[in-house]
RNA sequence: GGCGACGUAGCCAAGUGGUAAGGCAGAGGUCUGCAAAACCUCCACUCGCCGGUUCGAUCCCGGCCGUCGCCUCCA
């Protein structure tokens, strides 16, 4: 097995990737902030955290995965102030769709998803650590985070904020910082927003503090993998990095994992331009959420993905023609039951080429779009050794168990629904009592009946398959 | 102004210092009920433009053009 390689962002080169514990990997993964209904956009960075996870697991390690629910913030108290709602009840809905967003995207659940009003303690005491350590100052009742002390701030992002730049959007006047580059981590309470009272004063945490307090709280004070997308880079994950090193005097995170942003039609999301996609909208649009998880690994995490709609079309006929493939693999395999012959070695070339270029592929840095490649490929050059009948069913069998080893790492099979089969089973079974009638007008107004329901059949010389359209 | 990414066929997109994966669309064909679906074949002498390095560059270097992102909340 080759070595996997992931671009860290620390190095802004592809790292062998070693965990620090051999054998088991710790990964945090940045979540929402749950003021609204997740995005597409959203949904990639998951995705792909996910398939990330899902990776990793099928080289064999074991990962814990944990994932922030951002529940107090800026956005949010505005919100459900408006609304005339305490925080967990404006919050609580959103929780539960982002929850079946990621369901319906096959999206697997992280070990936890610590949320940020939860974890006011860890935050303060992460806080008073920071201020023993000399990093912190106090300004009307709120703590900032100073820069100056802590070497090496930026190492992340590379950003160096000019203070004196007409560029710079970095208010310096905001909240009494002294310096431009400094943060808040503790609030004091302002109006009747909500606060806790703590040792550190009346308020609340600053935007970056939870993600510092939970990770290492679940994790540890040093962990291998911190994902996210790049606009998180500055000045949140910066800013992470500053308030955990500077509490522990340890390395926080060993690699740092962005993906790139998903653009709908070459444009960045955004409510001005309405062209904001939630998963509850793609699939009252008629999609099949398969495709759009197709369609969200189609492109290497690091690749800005143009999203339109033609790509989720183009990915539900990729689907099909996976399925088609799936099915063929499966009648085969299961045509002569057990002194299954194998023929003359052509599956296992195929499956070995397979498997190993999905794999180089998945080692290179994720590489999803080469995956999906080697799967096309074994499709097509498999099709053609069936035509030729150089597959027999212990090769099928073979065929399948290869499949169903890639299988949960990118999960993009479509899945059969069981309570469905007899009742098509007997459609079909009258239709081709009615083809064998040469009844053609009634066996085609059966067919078109399937296709009403969304079944598409496939007649073989082997008899009748048929799929989902 | 600073930092960074990208520009490959109609669309999406991988990739390598030695002459371009894959998917969709399109065109042919096989099977078949002159049906549907399925399957196969074909489809970039060329990788934004111009120089340079090299025996040889899409891939390395430099310049230019273009698109996008971050420097403020943001997945």
């Amino acid at each position: 097995m080759s070595d996997l390689k992931l671009f860290n962002t620390l190095t802004r080169e592809k790292e062998t990737f070693e965990p620090l514990i051999p054998g088991e990997v710790r990964m945090y993964s940045c979540g929402p902030t749950v003021y609204n209904h997740l995005h597409i956009g959203n949904m990639r960075t998951f995705v792909w955290g996910d398939v990330l996870r899902r990776y990793l697991e099928w080289r064999g390690l074991r990962v814990k995965q944990v994932m922030n629910v951002t529940d107090v913030e800026d956005k949010i108290i505005r919100n459900a102030a408006a609304a005339g709602q305490d925080l967990q009840t404006y919050t609580a809905p959103f929780i539960e769709s982002f929850h079946a967003s990621l369901a319906k995207l096959r999206v697997r659940k992280a070990d936890a998803y610590p949320r940020a009003t939860e974890y006011i303690p860890q935050m303060v005491a992460l806080v008073q650590q920071l201020n023993d350590r000399g990093h912190t100052y106090t300004a009307d009742g709120s703590t900032y985070f100073k820069v100056s002390t802590l070497d090496g701030y930026g190492k992340l992002s590379r950003v160096e904020i000019d203070e004196t730049s007409e560029y710079s959007r970095i208010e310096s006047d905001e909240y009494e910082k002294e310096s431009a580059r400094d943060f808040v981590l503790w609030k004091a309470k302002k109006d009747n927003e909500p606060a806790w009272m703590t040792p550190i004063g009346e308020g609340r945490p600053g935007w970056h503090l939870e993600c510092s307090a939970m990770s290492m709280d679940l994790l540890g004070e040093t962990f291998d993998i911190h994902t996210g997308a790049v606009d998180l880079i500055f000045p949140h994950h910066e800013n992470e990095i500053a308030q955990s090193e500077g509490a522990t005097g340890k390395p926080f995170v060993r690699y740092w994992i962005h993906g790139e942003h998903l653009n709908i039609d070459q444009q960045k999301m955004s409510k001005s331009l309405g062209n904001i996609y939630t998963v509850p909208e793609i699939e009252s649009m008629g999609y099949d959420l398969l495709a759009l998880r197709y369609a969200l690994l189609s492109v290497p995490y690091r690749t800005k993905l143009n999203f339109t709609t033609q790509s989720l079309d183009d990915a539900k006929n990729a689907l099909s023609r996976i399925e088609s493939f799936l099915l063929r693999v499966d009648e085969v395999s299961r045509s002569a039951p057990h002194d299954a012959k194998h023929s003359d070695g052509a599956a296992d070339q195929l499956i070995g080429k397979f498997l190993t270029d999905f794999e180089t592929a998945m080692d290179d840095d994720l590489n999803t779009a080469g995956a999906l490649g080697a799967l096309f490929t074994l499709i097509r050059e498999g099709n053609i050794a069936f035509d030729e009948g150089r597959i027999l069913a212990g090769d099928a069998e073979g065929l399948k168990t290869a499949l169903m080893k890639i299988d949960p790492v990118l999960d993009i099979f479509p899945m059969r629904e069981a309570n469905l089969d007899a009742e098509i089973d007997a459609l079909i079974e009258a239709r081709n009592a009615a083809r064998k009638a040469r009844n053609f007008a009634e066996s085609d107004r059966l067919r078109d009946e399937l296709v009403s329901r969304g079944i598409v059949l496939e007649d073989t010389p082997g008899g009748t398959r048929w799929r989902k359209a």
